[in-house]
DNA sequence: CGGCTTTGACCTGCGC
DNA sequence: GCGCAGGTCAAAGCCG
């Protein structure tokens, strides 16, 4: 039973096989936005909703990555994978890829807005790449050591870009650590990895955002919550959940449609990845400290 | 009954 | 050419 029906009509028009490109859109669709998110639930909530499609238990991780398909739209190209992060479980790796086709609840325009705003700028930003680095190396010391970096892999663990928001070290406060990117991962991909830091309380656009209302954190919980969302889109941020209920652990295979009742549910507890994000993306300055890391990392490659 | 998850099989690319 | 790993398919089963 299939229910991507449209798919066989169309065999595998989104199956991505290394090397191929995607006919509706091959070229935003090679920019991946990674977000780092502590979190305990399955998955993180971004508004959307998602179809698991596969899982696969990747080499050096014992945690199994699960592979999502939106499914608001069926021929929307965005898939997302999720996997916990093996040195620390509690950090939950997901990893947008493509560009909604379609109109999003506005609880997920925040992210697909991130992602598809790294997309574009990716794909723009190979112009000025010069004047980037420039911007980037006038960001803050602290802006370099962590949270938002990109990166630019070697093409033979993936092809595409990478921007990766790290937002695991939201929840610290006076002693946030910074995320610890393997050390050797600089030298080993042999590319410019810039990293935007947005945890340290000295961060200009983390302290925006923070600071702007739009976040604030749990002292018990350590997870974000809205404070003042409505303003910028958010439809259940910052409002207790009418019926709470347990999070049970699809992934880990108990309950069924427990993905999608997961991602409605988890917006009533307020996952830190879809406050931050609403927040990210409706600020102003972290979009131009993305365009200038983007334009950065493509210009570093391009030289 | 429809929608979704699970999970083994399959396909493809890449390194050796 | 072979083996490995990542990614996806698709049948089966579960749940509301």
């Amino acid at each position: 039973m299939r229910r991507d029906d449209n798919e066989v009509s169309q065999p595998r028009p989104s199956v991505k096989r290394a090397g191929d490109v995607e006919v509706s859109q091959p070229n935003v669709k090679r920019a991946r936005v990674s977000v780092r998110t502590k979190c305990d639930y399955p998955t993180i909530n971004d508004g959307c909703q998602w179809r698991k499609y596969g899982q696969k238990i990747s080499r050096g991780n014992p945690c199994p990555r699960s592979y999502y398909r939106c499914s608001v739209a069926p021929l929307c190209p965005v898939r997302k994978q999720v996997q916990r992060c093996v040195e620390d479980m509690s950090v939950l790796i997901t990893t947008y890829e493509g560009t909604h086709n379609h109109s999003l609840p506005i609880e997920a325009t925040a992210m697909a807005s991130t992602t598809s705003a790294a997309a574009s700028m990716l794909l723009s930003g190979s112009s000025s790449s010069q004047s980037a680095n420039k911007d980037l190396r006038n960001l803050p010391n602290n802006s370099k050591t962590t949270p938002l970096y990109l990166s630019n892999p070697p093409s033979n663990s993936n092809p595409f870009p990478t921007i990766t928001l790290d937002f695991t070290t939201f929840p610290t406060t006076s002693s946030f650590t910074s995320f610890n990117f393997p050390s050797n991962f600089q030298s080993n991909t042999g590319f410019l990895s810039n990293s935007l830091n947005f945890s340290s309380p000295e961060s200009d656009t983390l302290s925006k955002i923070l600071g702007s209302g739009y976040v604030d954190y749990d002292p018990t919980t350590s997870l974000p919550y809205s404070k003042s969302l409505t303003n910028i889109g958010s439809s259940n941020l910052g409002k207790p959940s009418p019926a709470p209920k347990q999070f049970d652990q699809p992934v880990l295979g108990k309950s069924k449609n427990s993905i999608s009742n997961n991602l409605k549910e988890e917006s009533s507890q307020q996952a830190p990845t879809e406050t931050l994000t609403k927040a990210i993306a409706s600020d102003p300055s972290f979009q131009s400290v993305l365009a200038a890391a983007i334009s950065s990392m493509v210009g570093a490659t391009k030289t």
